[in-house]
DNA sequence: CGGATCGTTGATCAACTTCAACGGTCGTGG
DNA sequence: CCACGACCGTTGAAGTTGATCAACGATCCG
């Protein structure tokens, strides 16, 4: 048995064997991020699929009026690259990097799709992570549709308080959608409201 | 060999023998819809997943103001359902309508689950059917965040310029995220702009 | 310690919503 | 097949939300 946080978290979804175990792992290869690394270039190939074990990860892309949009986060146990770019070997349209120092589990398109071949319950796996991350996008746009930006804010930081700690207001409010200084705003009335 | 719609799409992902073919057309059920019936309604238990074979759906739900607010269509070859609820065999919190006379393919979550087991392949062909799907809600993501909704406008009419042709204003205008009135103003301008 | 970047504040402005009213058209029952 | 009612798309006025710009103080990092 390997208490890896990778083998863990794909034994959650579907039963390997101990040969299987050590084919996985033998295919992945460890890499540290310092913070503000990138992992990724906007207009680079991107060759590279990665399972974050420590830290966290942003996506994000120089959107027409040159600003950094922040469209995605990934914390420990999720997986992250630009997949359309990914899925082609690509250019990206996305850059990644890390916002903390960072471990993660890396891996290339070719070797993944070798593995997938090798150990076809690799995917039910991958299916039930795209499924899963697709849903959640779908509830994304939702709120995206719906929320009143302020009402968005609220959701996002009583649904993580402590991430919303760790990462720049700038990021946060890019990912939120909206200004720096919008964000300031809201920041200030909560303050005032809480007393 | 079969020509079926269903079995043209899975086989262009994955090699089925004809036995297989059999029984996955055996486990589907086709269903025909009138233009505004419902295939699933809001607070309903989502058991089934649909495979357009003709016409088009629209997915949606009711916001706070009391508005249809449309997230998705689905058009001939794309798979529809609330895949959330549809997993968790739970409530779903959105509806399912037909937006013209339309015939899917339709199949249970506990038959699908079967055939799953059954057939492996299909693991295969859903894991890229929802890496796409997922990938292509990434970047609904980023246009959303970025786009004017202006240029959203543009750019949606430009991509499928005989599919709003065929959906009422209104709906269209709710997916784009804005209000029919000011779709309206957008249309006469574009007009306007042509002459 | 020094420079650059980050968060804050206030003023102005543009994008888009809401509301109300009107004409057209779609589909339903007679 | 026609008539009526309901809903749809359009228009214009008034109101909100959130962006932009510029300027300042704080803080982080070398």
């Amino acid at each position: 048995m390997s208490n890896h946080p990778l083998i863990i978290h794909i034994t959650k979804h579907v039963n390997l064997t101990e040969a299987q175990i050590a084919i996985v792992l033998s295919r992945f290869q460890l890499q540290t991020f310092a913070k503000k690394e990138h992992l990724l270039k906007e207009g680079n190939i991107c060759k590279n699929i990665f399972f974050v074990t420590k830290g966290c990860l942003r996506l994000y892309f120089i959107n027409e009026k040159g600003q950094e949009q922040t469209i995605q986060f990934a914390l420990e146990t999720w997986w992250m690259t630009d997949l359309m770019a990914f899925e082609k070997s690509g250019e990206s349209g996305f850059s990644i990097q890390a916002l903390e120092k960072v471990e993660v589990m890396v891996i290339t398109h070719e070797s993944l799709e070798k593995l997938l071949l090798e150990i076809p319950q690799l995917e039910r796996y991958f299916r039930k992570v795209y499924q899963r991350a697709y849903s959640a996008s779908l509830l994304r746009v939702k709120y995206l549709y719906t929320m009143p930006k302020e009402v968005f804010y609220e959701h996002f930081t009583s649904l993580y308080p402590e991430f919303v700690q760790r990462i720049p207001q700038k990021v946060l409010a890019s990912f939120l959608g909206f200004s720096p200084e919008y964000l300031s705003e809201l920041r200030k009335k909560k303050t005032l409201e809480k007393k």
